[in-house]
Formats: structure tokens, sequence, C-alpha cells
DNA sequence: GCAATAGTGTCTTTAAGACATTATCTT
DNA sequence: AAGATAATGTCTTAAAGACACTATTGC
């Protein structure tokens, strides 16, 4: 199963991301065998001989967690290629970051001792395997500012949503709250952001939410605009 | 030298790019030898096992076009992996994007006809090897969005140079005007963007000015700040 | 009624765009 | 002096931040 190491091997690496209970969290696999055995690492795999990048990452979201190609937004990020990064020999890691809307629990796939949603936050004293701490702070980073400047928060909710939700949204990923009142008119007033729908969320029934317990005024629902850039863009503030 | 097709390997092709007499140029090198021989091409190489990517990247710019790595910022941009894109086999491509300040004429290297600098207008009709017409593309579109939020442009001067000789490089590479009065201000109270000097620029003497026959007030020097990011970014007007 | 969330309005501040004006050089 | 480029100033406009206020629900 591992390579030999005379040649240069090409893998991709997965940062799955989803938002659960309001928080970001990854979808980390535990490896079972050497090297990093038992240690938590990214859904990965090796690149099969004429296969698409995108393919593969494909097939690793399908094998190790279980996810079809429709519920993400698949995005190449970075390429790792430090030659000391995998003690099997010369890997060459392709890594990208797939965002989805309520991803489900992982199935154990094979070579995978177990596979399970991390909160990011919790993440903080797990040591990762390979060079993978790195490849994933690098996919975060990517989704922070990528909110700034494109559409791409719709990606993390469901096909109708709040703006509220949409705002929960950015408040999870970057870490910080905003002003609800000028989130609204941000979002709502951003060409191509939004698509108005003449329905409102039935209250307390709002998936995301799971500390409502006293109503409040039903929220308009929307959809995602066809535009995928912001212009101008919504800034974080402490950049 | 071709390698066998049975194997995936792994490339890494270079986008460096200057600017001559006010216009963005990319570094060509024509191919002495199939596939694609005779026709122009990024520089590009194999990675020898062991071998850093970056460390790739600089064998590449120094072989193929005499440049020492002091000169350029180099920065990954995208990796390439299209089973078809070279009909020698798979081939996985690591794009960089290079840029630095007056760079000179390359000395041709092994393995190729010819290498020269292209004016990025000239080559619309000029087919390119491989993919690299799409490579170039995203690269010339990464480093013009990158200009907007960071402080990348000063790359294309060198140590010393003038507002507008900044703004020069700002409308080279957006292929645009911009008012010189507003990008003063701009450019001169953006924290961390310009280290203002007690020196002037000698009249007539500027080098990147090749229509400059009557004179005008001297400008002030400036070298790059300590900054990287543009924070409010400089947009550029229609995105 | 109160608490909670949604949504609007208003005032201020920041910063960009348009463009006039002054400064300093060459010829 | 005329012409050119550099640098600053002024007015307007766009848009964000702060925050008050109204709207609509559950309890």
């Amino acid at each position: 199963m591992a390579p030999p190491s005379s040649e240069i091997h090409v893998a991709v690496d997965l940062t799955v991301l989803t938002l659960r209970d309001g928080a970001l969290n990854v979808l980390l696999i535990q490896r079972e065998d050497d090297p990093h055995r038992g240690a938590w690492a990214l859904p990965g795999g090796f690149i099969q001989h004429g296969e698409d990048l995108e393919a593969a990452a494909y097939r690793v979201l399908s094998d190790e967690a279980s996810l079809g190609s429709g519920a993400v937004h698949l995005e190449q990020v970075r390429t790792f290629g430090a030659p000391g990064r995998d003690p099997r020999g010369h890997v060459v890691s392709v890594s990208f970051m797939a965002l989805g809307a309520n991803l489900p629990d992982p199935l154990r796939g094979d070579d995978v001792a177990d596979a399970r949603w991390w909160a990011l936050e919790d993440l903080g004293d797990v040591p990762l395997a390979f060079d993978h701490a790195e490849v994933l702070a690098s996919s975060i980073e990517r989704a922070r500012s990528k909110l700034e400047y494109t559409t791409l928060a719709v990606t993390f909710l469901p096909e109708e949503f709040t703006v509220s939700q949409l705002r929960g949204v950015y408040e999870s990923v970057w870490g910080t709250t905003l002003d609800a009142g000028n989130f609204h008119r941000k979002a709502t007033r951003s060409e191509g952001f939004l698509e108005e729908l003449d329905r409102h969320a039935a209250p307390l029934e709002e998936l995301d939410r799971h500390a409502a317990p006293t109503g409040g005024r039903p929220a308009r629902l929307y959809r995602a605009g066809q535009g995928t850039s912001l212009m101008p863009p919504l800034l974080r503030a402490g950049d």
C-alpha cells in the first residue's frame, strides 16, 4: 500500500467545512495505519494514473466523507510538496476545500479507524498528521477571505435561508459578531447576492437555531442570487 | 528525456512578469523539442525527487530565465492536472508567478530554441504550448487582483521609486488609467505601503520613462514600507 | 404586558471620485 | 513665458459604523 520511495507521488487532501450548531466544523479521519497511526488527519488519497485532480477530490469526498458531488462547493487551495512532509517518500499533495450545508455524519471508510466532525475551537491541542495543520490553516484562511469578496457564504446554508442565518455564517467563520441592521442592509442591497422569496420562515422552526425559545418576528426567506462577487466587498473589521 | 507514461510526473511552470516600457511583459521560451516543438511556452521543468516545489521554481528561474532568487517575488498560484494536458503522459504542474523589476533579457538555456519577453498585448494571436494559455491567464488574474489588497505592486519597481511610477504599475497591470491626485492620496496615506525618503528623483533621469522630454516638478522618492496588505483595498472600478 | 428576533431609519464617519489649484521643473 | 509633471485641496458621493426605532412573533 505504501508507495515506493523512488518516485514522486501525487495526492489530494480535503478540508471539508460545514456549520454545526453555529460553529465551523472540519471533517477529520483517524488513521488506521502508519505513518501517524491513530492521529487525526484530513481526508485524502493518491491520484490514480489518468485521473483528474478534481475527480480525485470528489472520489475522496465520496469514499471517506460519504458525500456526493452535488452537495458541496469544491475549490483548489494550494499544493504542498516539501520533501519531508510524508515519511513514505516524496508526496506532492494538492489541497482542496469543500464547503457544504448541513453535511451528514461520515460513515467509516477503508483504512480509517474513525471519522467525525470537529469544531474548529476544539482542535487547538489536537496534533494533526503530516503537515495537515498547515494545510487546514490555509484552507480556513481562504474560506475566511473569500467570504469578504464573494457570495460563497451561501454554500454553508440550505437552499432557502434567512438573513440572520447568513449573518450567522459570517459570524461563525470569522469568529466575530456583526451588527444585525447593518448586515441586513449590506446583504439585501448587494446586487446578485440574495433573491427575495415571498415567504417567511416558520417561527420556532428554523433549522440552525438551538436557542430560540421565545419567538420573534418571522424572518423573510431568501435564496442565493446569480452573482458570485461582492462589489464592494464585505470587509472584516480588524484585518 | 521524455518521462515514461505509466507514472504521474510533477512539474512547475512559471509565469514571470515584469514591466518593460510601461507594458506588462511575460517571459516565454520557444520549445526546441516535441511535443509542441517551435511553440512558445512558459518556462518550466520537472521536479526532481526530493526537491521542494519552490526550489524547483527557483531552479527553473535560474536555468531558463537567468534570474537569481533575490530579484523576484515568487508565489504559487494553482496546480493543473488534467490527464490530457501533456501528450507525454500524466503531468501535474504546479504553477507559480514571479514578479520582478527591470528583469534582464533571458539567455538561451538548454532545450530552448529562443527565449524572450512578450508584451501581453502582442500575445493575442500567439498559440501557446500545452494548456499554458490558461496557466498564464490564471497568473495574470492573480497578479491583477493582488494589486488591489496587497502592496505587491512595489515588486515591479526598483528599490526607490516615485508615486507616478507606482501608479504606472497599476495602470499597466490593470490596463486602466487612474486619477493622479486621488492615487497619490491613497498611496501615501495607506499605512505601511510607502516609506518616504528625503530625496527627489532627478528630473529627466527616471528609468522607466521613455517620453518625458520636457521636465516637470521632480517627484519625491519612496521605498516599499513594511506592510503587506492594503486596508481598505485599492479597488478596480468596474470589477 | 414582556422578551425576543426582524427589519427600517438616521446620523456620523470614512474614503473614494471629480476636478481645481498650486509647486517646481525644462525649454 | 509656455508646457509638463508633482502634489495638495475642495466638493460631492458612496458606503460603512453606531444605534435608535418600529414590526411581529411567543409567552
